[in-house]
DNA sequence: CAGGCTACCA
């Protein structure tokens, strides 16, 4: 058996059974102990939905002699699709172990694993690692590493990179740009963005994001008129919809949704959460109910974020059968913010058994349920359970966020 | 053979 067979056979393979069959066959041709050959097998193991995770683990622990890509990709496989970053960085120490050498792919996978877990150790310690293999000249690397530092949120350390960055690209630029609008710093993202060499809509649409964030909606709309007169996308859109949503405009942000569906342009769940957001402000269930339709059609109704949007519209505006129904379809798709959304619905209705029953049980409360429950208590002068909940909520105590 | 940047909610 050859590579190319071995990569041909994959192509054509849809059962586990045929995986199976193909993975016998590399093994008893001895193929498996060719590096490259088992590479080809752990990347589509690890890809196909035929081969479950533990199993291509398994593979993966018998081979003798992975290469760095195979090594690249299981590290990957439990970051992606196990969302287990730690574990990945956990393969890498044993990488190192077994002596492998890393290679161009190695790290930015692994940077990815710390801005995750938003591990600054652990990633300066990787950054020294680069240096030290001499890959901190590979603008891949470089850009995550400016990604991981901003995430982080040491800023002067993502400069510093990308500063050093001998030739940075539209996607470095992007990545600075990005960090500080995620820090809020206006001056400095308005440094980079007038210093990019040209502009993208990438750059545009975060620009759109920190104006809006700040209150600076005329500032914002520039940028969006701009990118209007170049290539505007989806985000541009849903940027400036949310922009006005998040200023309280909402008829503004009204006004720019239906030109954007006559616009032609897609629409997707999260500019459909920033209009139902803007109906719930201005109490407009009319229209959040049309949106909602619309939502269905293009198929986006299963997005946990529409329905929680949906549960505030419709029990902000007294329609709290039409949230309830929401919420009691929602089964697995809901999470806490649903649970949450539904209780202060239903406190805004004057529920307060609904409230408590719901309240007592969810599979775990997090400060806004404890919140949510005494205010409302408090609100329909139930002093004395507000006060008593309010003691069992300091006894209880709440999961710290993450 | 694979990897980096942008939009939403209580």
């Amino acid at each position: 058996m050859k590579v190319w067979t071995l990569d041909t056979a994959l192509q054509r393979c849809e059962w586990p059974r045929h995986f199976r069959e193909i993975l016998s066959q590399t093994i008893l041709t001895g193929l498996i102990a060719d590096p490259y050959a088992a590479s080809r097998l752990i990347n589509f193991s690890t890809r196909s939905a035929l081969v479950p995770f533990h199993y291509s683990l398994r593979i993966f622990n018998h081979l003798h002699n992975p290469n760095a890509f195979t090594w690249n990709t299981i590290m990957r496989a439990h970051f992606e699709l196990q969302n287990n970053p730690h574990q990945a960085l956990t393969l890498y120490k044993l990488f190192l172990a077994k002596h492998a050498k890393p290679d161009n792919y190695t790290y930015p996978t692994l940077l990815q694993c710390c801005a995750a877990r938003v591990s600054e150790f652990e990633g300066r310690e990787l950054h020294a690692h680069v240096v030290r293999f001499g890959f901190h000249q590979d603008v891949y690397v470089r850009n995550t590493l400016i990604n991981f530092y901003a995430v982080c949120g040491s800023m002067p350390s993502a400069r510093q990179v990308f500063e050093e960055s001998p030739v940075p690209d539209v996607v470095s630029w992007n990545t600075v740009l990005a960090g500080y609008v995620q820090a809020g710093n206006v001056e400095e993202a308005e440094r980079v963005y007038r210093g990019m060499p040209e502009r993208n809509t990438i750059a545009s649409n975060s620009m759109i994001v920190l104006f809006g964030r700040k209150g600076c909606v005329e500032k914002a709309r520039r940028i969006f008129d701009e990118v209007r007169g170049r290539d505007m996308d989806m985000v541009s859109w849903s940027a400036m919809v949310s922009c006005y949503e998040r200023n309280e405009m909402c008829e503004e942000a009204l006004v720019l949704f239906v030109e954007m569906k006559a616009s032609g342009v897609a629409v997707d769940e999260i500019v459909v959460v920033s209009v139902v957001s803007a109906c719930s402000r201005i109490l407009n269930a009319e229209m959040g109910r049309l949106v909602h339709g619309l939502a269905a059609k293009v198929g986006v109704e299963d997005y946990v974020s529409l329905k929680n949007a949906l549960i505030h519209l419709y029990s902000s505006c007294g329609e709290i059968v039409d949230a309830q129904r929401i919420f009691d379809d929602g089964g697995v798709l809901l999470d806490l913010i649903s649970w949450n959304s539904m209780i202060s619905g239903y406190l805004r209705c004057g529920s307060i058994e609904d409230a408590e029953k719901l309240f007592y049980s969810m599979p775990e409360k997090d400060v806004v349920s404890w919140s949510a429950m005494i205010s409302g208590y408090a609100q329909h002068e139930c002093f004395s359970e507000a006060l008593a909940l309010f003691q069992e909520m300091q006894l209880h105590g709440f999961p710290e966020e993450k």
